[in-house]
DNA sequence: TATATTTACGCAATCGGTTGCGCTGGACGT
DNA sequence: ACGTCCAGCGCAACCGATTGCGTAAATATA
């Protein structure tokens, strides 16, 4: 059993075959210029003899791995491990390897992980931005080298990358419109950092809906988050439902924010939806899971994931391909309890 | 901006310093037999000239990378991103990367996606099975070529490796006797696949704390599921809700399903926990959620991963270790609403 | 003083593929 | 019959670091 049997390599089949070793490398990926049946013949005795391919040698040669390097915030958030998950079943299915590293949200680690990435030679690099980061230069030597970044819902437009988002300004105006016709009066809003286009444009569509509507904006009715975590979101849902004139509607830039607002109101007697209707963002598992269940946007977070991945891909296929382009995925207001005044 | 600068390696290093490359690959690394001064002289000039180490040539020269594979069932569950967030942590600082490959809890995904890792080369593998995996062959490469394995929640007994684990088999128990002490009488299990050792032993705590309270075992208050999701874990409620003689209380394998019992008991006015006491099992955040809130058993998801990437790190350090270990960390039983009978 | 050790470093092969360039023989054209 | 062209394959130099073995000088031991 305990057999360290030598590794075959494309020298051994040359050998065996009496040819080159160019050849056989050649061969194995279909060259133009290598006969028909020299392939044939070589496929045959790599596939007899277990022949297996080594990466590292290919890599060190073009200084370029088969690798998708993914710099997240957190794994463990639904909306970041759908995309991961995403990511890899695509990048899996090209035989390429994804290798993840996270910022815990800090500035410092998404660089320490991107210089640790390009160390380690990625061949393309999948980026969903740290909360805090607001200079871009540690993505530069990226792109210097030609190796693709794509950006993935925390974007930024200081780089001229390819982009997958959803259109967030839409998202929000559609989110906030459907709370004012629901009859709300008073729309409040947890943000993210502003820093953040996502959440920037979020609040955006927030406000164009409630200028639309000719609703007065109400500055003490938005606060924006750092984390937006659920102590944040409690607290936040606190000082809102404590002023002097407290807010009939809550429209927080996710979910889990939005599930602490509704815990706040149900500590508190509050009636949702009736005095209090909650809107979240993501569609997170939870948003089943609270009672009242939660309304909220969905998120593709697989598909742009896949999609993600699919232009890494696109751009190591075609290096020719310069222009950058932005996809922007649909999303879904999904209507549930928290917001549904009306019976219809 | 865009300046291909190539790149430094040991060789300009030498050349410049005027020694053999050997000197200075020696130098990098603080061998023994290079003079104190020299090592100074080079790791400064190293400094200066921005030089980065090439990982995959040292790769190819050792044959095995400094990447650590994680298998695992689906990234987008809250036990598992946790898991990887741990294992990504200690990785990440001890210079290691990590590559995540998805069985899909299928088991020729699983042959697959070993096989994939094994071509990459990496240094060791942790590994959480799929739920079908019945046969353990496909991990035997890597054992034969001395990289570590460890496994992590979802283990095996038929192969010789470190593991990481809970006490599945006294957290059933703990968790069953909680019922009991509740006041539960009837006490239904919603369990996993008995090729899975989590589920066969919290299953068997689960039958130890009946017995060791003379309490019937009724083998038409156990199912085993096969996924566990939330549409297995409602249809099993209302299986046996709609007995003839149904539970008081049901202990879930996991959270999930747990949550769905809720659910059904919710949608069906039977009042939790005074008609049906319901018991989870890995303390995910939805745990907190849901009304009533759900008592579980915690899980410490990210210090599993965190020691699993520190045996295997071990192992890399020491090649010498045959010994496989099996760590046990502590669990904890979560009271909260859903089985709260008595007050106290 | 001659020999044994230690210290500090160099030589050169090696890991396995990749790739620019060059060579060859036969088909083809005129 | 002779030059042209191209399909088909080989040569050999890489890519960058690692490492067993060898050696010269410095120091220690006999």
């Amino acid at each position: 059993m305990k057999q360290k049997k030598r590794e075959i390599t494309i020298y051994d089949i040359a050998s065996e075959l009496k040819v080159s070793p160019s050849t056989v490398s050649r061969a194995l990926k279909d060259h133009y210029s290598i006969g028909k049946e020299m392939i044939e013949a070589v496929k045959k005795l790599a596939r007899e003899r277990g022949y297996r391919p080594n990466h590292i040698a290919a890599s060190l040669r073009r200084n370029k791995t088969n690798t998708i390097g993914v710099m997240i915030s957190w794994i463990n958030r639904p909306f970041i491990s759908s995309l991961i998950s995403g990511i890899e079943d695509e990048a899996s299915n090209a035989g390429c390897n994804v290798i993840i590293s996270q910022s815990h949200d800090i500035y410092e680690h998404e660089i320490a992980n991107a210089r640790a990435l390009y160390n380690s030679r990625i061949g393309g690099l999948i980026v969903s931005l740290a909360m805090e980061t607001r200079k871009y230069n540690h993505f530069s030597t990226f792109l210097d080298n030609d190796i693709p970044v794509v950006f993935v819902d925390r974007v930024t437009d200081e780089l001229n990358c390819d982009k997958v988002v959803i259109d967030n300004f839409a998202a929000g105006l559609m989110a906030t419109n459907h709370l004012i016709e629901q009859g709300c009066k008073r729309i409040a809003h947890i943000g993210g950092s502003q820093h953040r286009s996502v959440y920037q444009q979020r609040e955006q569509g927030y406000l164009e809906a409630l200028r639309r509507h000719n609703m007065e904006i109400d500055e003490s009715l938005i606060l924006n988050g750092d984390v937006l975590n659920s102590e944040e979101g409690y607290r936040m849902t606190e000082h809102f439902m404590t002023l002097p004139n407290p807010p009939d509607a809550i429209f927080s830039a996710n979910d889990t924010a939005a599930v602490s607002a509704i815990q706040y109101a149900k500590h508190n007697g509050i009636r949702i939806p009736q005095k209090l209707a909650v809107m979240g963002f993501n569609n997170d598992p939870v948003s089943l899971i609270i009672d009242p269940t939660l309304s909220t946007v969905a998120h593709p977070a697989v598909d742009m994931g896949k999609i993600a991945a699919r232009q890494v891909l696109k751009h190591r296929e075609h290096k020719d391909i310069i222009t950058s382009e932005t996809i922007t995925l649909k999303t879904e207001l999904i209507v549930r309890e928290s917001t549904l005044r009306k019976k219809r």
